[in-house]
Order: C-alpha cells, then sequence, then structure tokens
DNA sequence: GGAATAGTGTCTTTTAGACATTATGTA
DNA sequence: TACATAATGTCTAAAAGACACTATTCC
C-alpha cells in the first residue's frame, strides 16, 4: 500500500467500485480420473454455463473463509478439515462483463467425495473430469479456464516435492492407492517397485500401520496400510517423467 | 464469482468498500547481498516507516501495471523490462487500520541498479539487505514482513527449477557472477567446480559467447563470458544443499 | 611472487530407472 | 486356474558432492 488516495476520511462514491470474490478449485481423483468440482450458473452472466465455485467476499471476512464457505453454500459438501491454499488472484480489468471483480483462486486437495448436491446460487454441482475440460469438451464461464489449468499445473507439480498427493486418499491407504494418484494426476505410469522404494526411502512420508488391507481402487493380493507421515515436503523429490512415456493409463 | 450479490444495477453506497492495491517486492544483489527496495513512508499509517512500494489499482488498470508504475512513481527507477511475477494476495481484514486493503504482491528479479531517488509519494527510497530485515533490524509497515519473507522465500525456492538466478546478473557474464547470485540467495557456499559443470550440463541455461571478460563483482582470472539461453526451466535442478554446510560467505 | 578465481579431471556415493522374480490376494 | 497386484532384489546409468591439480589474471 502507498499513501496514494489514503481513504482515510473515505467516500464511498468517489472510490472504485471495485468488487473481490473468492473462487475455490476442489480437485480429487474419481473413477480413475483427476476430477474438477464444477457449478452450474443460475443466473446471467454465463448462465447455464459450468464454472467454479466462489462468491463476494463478505467485508469483515478473509478470502480463504469466502472460499470454504461458498463450496458449502453452492454444493452442499460439508467437509470437516481439508488442505486449502491460495492459488493466484485474477483480476483483468474486462474479466467480468458486469464491474471490475478481482478474484483470488484457492485450490483444495480432496479424497474422494459423496455426490455434491446443488445449493444456494448455483443449479446443479457435479465434478468433471479435468481431461474432458483439457479437451474442450467444456468450456467454463469467465476466465475460469484459465484457473482450472493453473490450478492442475499447481497440483501436478505440488506432488513433486511435497507429500500432498496423500490428501486425495482417504486413510489408512495402501502405496498402490498412493501411486494411483501420481497416475492419475500426472497421466502416466509409474513402476510399481520403484514407486515404492522412493516413498519408503523418504522420511515422514508415510507411516506403516503394520497391518494389511485392500486396495481403494482395484483387485489383487492385498497390501500394507501406511497413514500419512510428519513430512510435508519431499526430499528427494518425486520428479514427473520427461513426456517420453507411453500417453496414458 | 458466483451470483450471489450479483452488482448488475450496481449501488456504491450498498456495496462494501474494498480497497485494492498492488505491492512490489524489488529483489537484487548489492555488495554480495541479497537486497530488496524499501521506501519511507511520509503519511499516516505507519508514517516514518519503511514500506515495500505499492499504491491503489485504478480501476481500468491491471494489477501487474499498477506494480510496474508505483515502482516507478516512488522510486524513479525507469527500467524497460523486468522479470514481473505475482506472489500472493494479502487480505487479512485488519492488515490496513483505515480499512479493507485486498492487496496483491507483485516480485521482480533485477540485476544490480543505479541508487534510487524518492518518488511523488515516499520520503525517501533505498535498498535494504534481506539479511538486516531478517535479523529484525527493520521493521516494516503493515504486514510487508510477512510479504518479504513469503517473497524471499519464492526466490529461493525458485533458481533452483529455474533460469530466474540469470536476471540478477547483467549480460554477458561469467560463472562465477552467476555462482555468486546463489550463494547470496542461498546465504551458502557452492563448489566452483561442481556449480559449473551443472550449468554447462543444462541445455538452454547458458550461451557462451565465446569471448573471456572480468566478472561483474570480484578480481582474479578472468573466464568465459556467457549470456542467457533459451531454457525457462532446469532439468535436473539446482538443489539448496541441506542447511548441513558452513553458516555463511 | 602472492592471492584469488577459472577451469579440468577423478573418485565415491546416492538416486533414478528398467526389469526379473516370487508372493498373495480376488474372480 | 487365470489374473492382478504386492513385494523383493539386481543391474546400469545418471547425477551429486568432495577434492586434487593446473591455468590465468590482478595486485
Amino acid at each position: 500500500m502507498s499513501d496514494a488516495v489514503a481513504p482515510a476520511g473515505y467516500d464511498p462514491s468517489a472510490y472504485p467500485p471495485f468488487a473481490v470474490t473468492s473462487d475455490i478449485v476442489v480437485l480429487t481423483i474419481r473413477g480413475g480420473e483427476l476430477s474438477v468440482l464444477l457449478v452450474e450458473r443460475g443466473n446471467e452472466p454465463y448462465a447455464g454455463c459450468w464454472a467454479l465455485p466462489g462468491g463476494f467476499v463478505d467485508i469483515d471476512e478473509p478470502g480463504e473463509e469466502t472460499a470454504r464457505r461458498e463450496l458449502v453454500e453452492e454444493t452442499g459438501l460439508e467437509i470437516s478439515s481439508f488442505h486449502l491454499e491460495q492459488l493466484r488472484t485474477y483480476s483483468a480489468p474486462q474479466r467480468d462483463p458486469r464491474m471490475r471483480v478481482v478474484s483470488t483462486a484457492y485450490l483444495a486437495f480432496l479424497p474422494d467425495l459423496p455426490a455434491p448436491v446443488a445449493g444456494d446460487d448455483a443449479a446443479r454441482a457435479r465434478f468433471f473430469a479435468v481431461r474432458d475440460i483439457e479437451a474442450g469438451e467444456v468450456t467454463l464461464a469467465f476466465d475460469h479456464d484459465q484457473i482450472l489449468a493453473d490450478a492442475v499445473e499447481r497440483a501436478r507439480s505440488k506432488i513433486e516435492y511435497t507429500t500432498l498427493a496423500a490428501a486425495f486418499v482417504e486413510k489408512p491407504f495402501t502405496l498402490g492407492d498412493l501411486r494411483r494418484v501420481y497416475e492419475c494426476v500426472w497421466g502416466t505410469r509409474l513402476h510399481p517397485s520403484n514407486f515404492a522404494r522412493k516413498v519408503l526411502s523418504t522420511p515422514g512420508f508415510v507411516r506403516s500401520l503394520d497391518v494389511r488391507g485392500a486396495s481403494q481402487f482395484e483387485g489383487g493380493r492385498v497390501g500394507a496400510l501406511y497413514e500419512t507421515g510428519d513430512a510435508t515436503v519431499l526430499h528427494p523429490a518425486i520428479l514427473r517423467p520427461t513426456a517420453d512415456e507411453e500417453d496414458e493409463r
């Protein structure tokens, strides 16, 4: 902040009418696909279009709180606690045709959820496979395609050097479950044995529960169960294959 | 954005009075120290305190443009083009005692600059060693200590896996110059030969000019000169020593 | 010459990646 | 039984890190 136009004796009619909003990108793994939660807009502009959940920030409300509140109001998803981080702020002057809207996007990583229901302001709410949106089968309202692209890139990058991949699975989980998170988010296949070696050699990534149980996703031999460890960053990182692998799962 | 409180027929007096600002963190290397540009505030609140340059966003102005404009207005630094990226947005309700101010911070990496001069709204402007601020010798206005800490961590992290370290040196530069950037930003020493091997084995990081010249910083044998290459990301990354090195240069 | 940096080369350890093999569960 | 996944182990290549030694330039 500078001292310019210091609004000490504030005159609302003289001050430019900025709107401040929060949008939330909820990513999860559903049916082997990285998926994002969208709501169908009921009102203009972009009525009938799919968009990210979000809404206007109250004057005394932290932006992150707005994101959590709108998620509940628009989709009925009531989740006790989950990882939520700021993505970035979108403030192009014409991004909303109504007025100048400065929107801060937040990013949430969640394990597979019960189906959402439409809430107050949204006609419908459901998960979409990110792959379909990237393929252009769905076009989002406002600049939400760009926000989603930034969010997915953040997710793909962040699971490399943090333990956030574990936020996508219910605990307890098997190493196969965790590996499938990486495969779904990156859209590649990983060697199971090399992956397990890396995860287990990273202190604090996972903690063994010394019991066995079925995978959350697929059949076959049941594996050892793990829970999330204390670490938040990974040394060394688990790096993405450098795009010379086979294309898809 | 949701449809809530859609301000189609907009009534300024009914809409909460948000202020939207941009702050800019200008980092450079001066005298072997990672340094940040600060301005001394002329007005309340925090009059006489040092703060990051910044100011209110115009209603039809992109936030990034505000950051560039305020940098010139407050410090007189007229730089043609430089790397500027969004850091994050700070919107705690009480971060400014006057009113609700949502501020987006931007981060610039620059080579050593001529001394700045105070501009319109700032009493003085000068560079401070980040080390001194981290040591608590200077306390910044508002939440700018937090913004600076986030910016420095971003810089320390980003030179690991991008070519941004080159933005801190004038081109042409020697490999010693580039290594000193890493050493100043991380506060560590690096093995000159291993560093050179890594940089030269990373395609597109630097391009040899096939001439020799003096280092920008220190004496000794003059080395080969390089310019910035085409790459923007580094494969493999140049990782920070894991905090079991000697403390300082 | 002395000091400081540039540059080359070598050796060891760690990590990544590919892959073979065996074990154990489900349909 | 067929099949899918878990788990262990081996081999090779790449990269990191430590360090010795020579070369060049400024003072």
